[in-house]
DNA sequence: GTAGCTAGATACCTTTTGGAAAGTGACCAA
DNA sequence: TTGGTCACTTTCCAAAAGGTATCTAGCTAC
């Protein structure tokens, strides 16, 4: 789902920490367990999606629910709050789509300049 | 312009690195030179200044344009792909005007439990 | 009794980011 | 000759972010 090739180092633009994005949209698509996030954000390792995870359930992005079974199953869900970051993602998406490339082409003409 | 008391820190949106939506917001009212840019963004250090803006320069944000007079004058200036940004900019702008206080709010509780 | 499953925790390390403080160079005005 | 203006640069340092590797608990299945 999101390549680590792709170049989103060079996005100018950030919601929250390194990987919070990617879970937020994850996450829109329906309640998801802490194994199910790990698997299409690759690259991430599973302290840092703690991390995340515990940080956007500290700003009320998200809840988490565990479930006392054997073995353990934990599920993270968007509230309300968290959906509403769902527009400014889409308006960043949308400029990447139209203009990211205008600034690579940009960066790259500033560096092989004499 | 931008007050540094502002939570800004808590920002869960991030445009570039830590001043860069700053300088595009201050950029949009017209061209400013480097000391007129020092003033609203408040805080910010002269050499952090220089590479944010560099940096913009470099993905063709903005462009520099210095003049050979005694005392040096340097004018910086958005392109059209900088003017690009203000979209998601304001998207972001948006968010925060609704829903920043609920993510206090929520952090707050979180950090209040026992 | 050994291995596996899940959802982490922990220790340690490197990289990146940002900040403080002082210096630079070219000229001009007093 | 001293000080001022402007747009930086340089050096040093601290904090934050992120990564690797290893460990844990509790139960089940073989």
């Amino acid at each position: 789902m999101f390549d680590p090739a792709c170049p989103s180092s060079a996005m100018p633009i950030r919601i929250g920490d390194k990987w919070s994005a990617q879970v937020i949209v994850c996450l829109d698509e329906g309640p998801r367990r802490f194994s199910e996030l790990q698997v299409p954000i690759r690259g991430v390792t599973p302290k840092v999606l703690t991390q995340t995870l515990r940080a956007l359930e500290r700003d009320g992005m998200v809840t988490r629910t565990a479930y006392a079974e054997i073995p353990p199953r934990v599920e993270y869900e968007l509230t309300e709050l968290g959906r509403t970051l769902f527009a400014p993602i889409a308006a960043c998406r949308a400029w990447a789509a139209d203009n990211f490339s205008a600034m690579l082409e940009a960066r790259e003409a500033y560096d092989n300049r004499d």
